[in-house]
RNA sequence: GUGGUUGUAGUUCAGUUGGUUAGAACGCCUGAUUGUGGUUCAGGAGGUCGCGGGUUCGAGUCCCGUCUUUCACCCCA
């Protein structure tokens, strides 16, 4: 017997009854995208290394699938390239597997600038390739549904990517959770702050995991990090402030009095300003200083949505990166845009049983045959209930009756129809509904009327 | 990339300190029921115990490697 053939590492199959539900999460998200503006893109699984390595950092980089060179893939390479593996590799790949949506966004862009209206708005989804070890609500090949919006620095931007997450989120019944907004400037003014300016990159690791280490374990990382123990001290006093988000800002801006920090929650304001003006309350919004998020691209605002009572991490995130286009050789055009993760989603959802029972988008009548005279005198039948718009099917090989109303019952085809001798000679057919069993007699017409 | 964990029928799982022919439930197939499904009853099929090596008289069980699962770190959707 030939061993049974397995899947790679953190790749799934998706059989019928999980796509059904994933097409829905997917339809959900992009009939709101397409109600905000956003147009489709999609561009290849493979991108030219030389787009993707340096752009999500050097943890991005050793994550980053790489494709061999096709043909003789060694022919470019000398013994010697062999001795260290970055030399090796120039020499023997070229492509690699996407690793995210918005570089190759990015790189669509700048490669199509003059041709584009701008303000641009794109969504795009597709699935990416992380070689990262899988986990819980983490694969190495998973789907993002990205929306961006490049071309101005509007702040209307940020706004609407409130609004659509929480339509979104509201469409799919999911009422217990957070959306975190940050600023990259706020970050800066953090670190200036508590007496390292500059330090931003490695004070956000540290803050990042707060949710996980506790305040103590920040502290420690700090220290460790080369802050010093006053300046965490400080760090808690702004990271402290809790309360009304209104409350919260003011606070903050009376704590935090650097510029750079100031700048931050000023934008966080406005947004928040044309919420109330889009006639929207703030609720799930919480402004959390410490919220870092890995992209090293951002540059203003930040965000990140987490399902409360859920262990998953974040369901969707995204920011502002004022300068990403401009790495491709274009001009720099300002950018915002966030991202669904519906693989997360799909799992917190079926932990929170909020899937519709309806989605099922089975067959609606089966025709069901005694003999070979009825499954002949069959087609013509099915002909007509499809012409009528009726998703419809024959079993399509004699059997017993029993056998085929199993079919039925198992594909949750919720209408039989019968046809044996005598209705051929009568003309009037039998519909059965498989929920209930009640019968409807009738013609054809009869039938078909009954099944719109 | 580092360290732990997991793998037995289609599925969920039993399987004693290593000891004959590896079990159960559900599912599947057949029949009771040759023009009527779900229920019930009777019977049946299905496993070289993830894969490869080793120790042993003997391995599902112990050891090594590998793949897979899952968890923590790193990082992240």
């Amino acid at each position: 017997m030939i061993t049974k053939p397995t899947l790679p590492q953190g790749t799934r199959d998706f059989a019928p009854d999980v796509m059904l539900k994933r097409n829905y999460l997917i339809s959900t998200i992009k009939q709101v995208f397409v109600k905000y503006g956003f147009l489709p893109l999609e561009t290849p699984a493979m991108e030219n290394l030389s787009v993707l390595t340096g752009k999500y950092g050097e943890e991005g980089d050793r994550l980053l699938y790489k494709l061999l060179n096709t043909g003789d893939f060694l022919k470019k390479a000398d013994t010697e390239d062999f001795n260290d593996s970055n030399t090796l590799l120039k020499k023997i790949s070229e492509k690699g597997l996407r690793y995210d949506l918005t570089v190759p966004f990015a790189r669509f862009v700048a490669a199509n600038q003059h041709d584009l209206v701008y303000p641009f708005k794109r969504y795009q989804i597709q699935p990416v390739w992380r070689s990262d070890r899988p986990q819980k609500g983490r694969y190495r090949e998973f789907y993002q549904c990205d929306a961006d919006v490049v071309g101005t620095k509007s702040l209307v931007c940020e706004l609407e990517i409130i609004q659509m997450i929480r339509e979104v989120f509201s469409l799919l019944q999911i009422t217990d959770y957070t959306i975190k907004i940050n600023h990259r400037e706020i970050i800066r003014g953090l670190s200036e702050f508590i007496g390292f300016p500059g330090r931003e990159a490695e004070l956000s690791v540290a803050m990042d995991k707060l949710d996980k280490i506790g305040v103590d374990g920040v502290k420690k990382e700090l220290v460790e990090r080369g802050f010093n123990i006053e300046s965490a001290e400080k760090l808690f006093i702004v990271l402290g402030i809790t309360g009304e988000t209104k409350e919260k800002i003011s606070q903050l801006k009376n704590t935090l009095t650097v510029d750079s920090a100031q700048q931050g929650l000023a934008d966080i304001e406005t947004i928040l300003n044309y919420l109330t003006l889009s006639d929207e309350n703030w609720n799930h919004i919480e402004i959390d200083p410490s919220l870092a998020r890995g992209l090293s691209y951002y540059t203003g605002s930040i965000f990140e949505v987490k399902i409360n009572n859920i262990q998953i991490g974040s369901v969707s995130g995204g920011g502002r990166y004022d300068n990403l286009t401009g790495i491709f050789g274009g001009k720099d055009l300002p950018g915002v845009g966030f991202s669904f993760g519906i693989d997360r989603l799909y799992d917190a959802i079926l932990e929170l049983d909020l899937f519709p029972t309806d989605l099922v988008e089975s067959t609606n009548c089966l025709i069901v045959h005694f003999d070979q005279e009825s499954f002949d005198y069959g087609f013509s039948v099915l002909k007509n209930l499809r012409k009528n718009g009726i998703s419809s099917e024959i079993f399509p090989e004699m059997a017993k009756l029993k056998k085929q109303l199993q079919y039925a019952n198992k594909k949750n085809i919720p209408n039989v129809l019968f046809i044996g001798s005598e209705e051929i000679k009568t003309g009037i057919f039998t519909l059965r509904n498989m929920t209930d069993g009640a019968e409807l007699k009738g013609t054809q017409a009869d039938i078909i009327n009954q099944l719109k």
